[in-house]
DNA sequence: GTCTATAATACGATAGAC
DNA sequence: GTCTATCGTATTATAGAC
């Protein structure tokens, strides 16, 4: 039992997880290199030192984050998938209902944006290894738990890749004063301005 | 003229050609902030400080190679545009011209992945404003000058984005290997095990 | 036009106290 | 469980010679 009158204290535990959640974001804006582990303690509000203390170096973190981020959008697929088959709805229905699930992710944006950070990083022994083996086990979900065929589950994570990007590049921030901006995101997922005004 | 006695001794205008041609690899593998300019020294066969003094600092280097690969880009676009309207062809013609420019740029591998990297730097002020003005670019010119409707823009540029993670993340690496993988990309881009063979 | 030497800084990681 | 102090290194950029 953690000491009460201390709420500075917390369990290992518990500081893993405000330190995942942190590091999500940041990572998820700055990239794996660009990030710094003292930015991650700051928004964790520690200290940069005890963020590798935990654990263990800055590469061991970004893989958490990204197991983390992958079991995110496992988890809201597989429950899209479980939706479906419940309601009986066809291929069109859980198409919807997957893409319903993708675009809610976005609310808290730090599970598209590391996944796409450790995407780009393909290059890296570690974490290009990690990534690529993340990227296969979602199109194995597309394909053999949501059922989707070949062509299907290909559009579908098109249309996934170019919201992550649109949502990385920042193009929300330029909506308002550009017409073409607003046109685009509008066609990439129109439901995105109400979500993020709803959210951060 | 130069000295014709001095191989190694090019034009100012020579060096940052073959600067920006092994800065695109570079960037587009490690990153904006991963790719060191030593090593884009290396891979242009001169010394770090030269890359710095003939580019001012990192920064503008990476700003060059992203307006050089969004120039590329959009050369490849505008031939298809200009092949397409010479023949006549409909809106699904169109489409396959565009594509087909899209993935050969794959060849070199250096404009899809650098301008990759732009985009995932978006939270940077000066490259992140780069980038969406860059991609904004991109989109007028699919919607205005190829004269897609909105639908068939998003779901082109979609694909593409598509097509360059699965470069960035490396997925060709593992194609032998995983049948998963191999199944991905084929229905990404049938054509890309082809290009990538009968180049680099 | 290009190099060597080096300054200045930023960052990940370790040691050790509390 | 968490911090402060600090080491070692990698990296951008500058100075100045050739």
């Amino acid at each position: 039992m953690p000491d009460p009158e201390d709420s500075t204290r917390k369990t290992a535990a518990e500081r893993r997880e405000s330190i995942l959640r942190a590091a999500a974001h940041v990572f998820g804006r700055r990239g794996y290199v660009g990030a710094t582990t003292d930015q991650v303690a700051r928004a964790a509000g520690i200290s940069q030192p005890y963020v590798v203390r935990l654990f263990g170096s800055k590469e061991a973190l970004f893989l958490a984050v990204l197991e983390n981020a992958k079991e995110a959008l496992l988890d809201a697929f597989r429950s899209a998938v479980a939706e479906a088959r419940a309601s009986g709805a066809d291929s069109a229905g859980m198409l919807k209902l997957l893409g319903d699930r993708y675009v809610e992710l976005a609310r808290d944006s730090g599970v598209h944006l590391s996944l796409l950070q450790a995407f780009v990083q393909g290059s890296d022994p570690v974490i290009g290894a990690a990534a690529r083996a993340g990227y296969i086990e979602i199109w194995r979900m597309l394909r053999e738990e949501a059922g989707l065929d070949v062509t299907t589950a290909k559009d579908f994570l098109a249309e996934g890749m170019l919201l992550s990007v649109l949502l990385a590049v920042d193009m929300p921030a330029i909506m308002d004063d550009d017409g073409s901006a607003a046109e685009l995101l509008d066609a990439a997922a129109p439901r995105l301005q109400d979500l993020l005004r709803s959210s951060s």
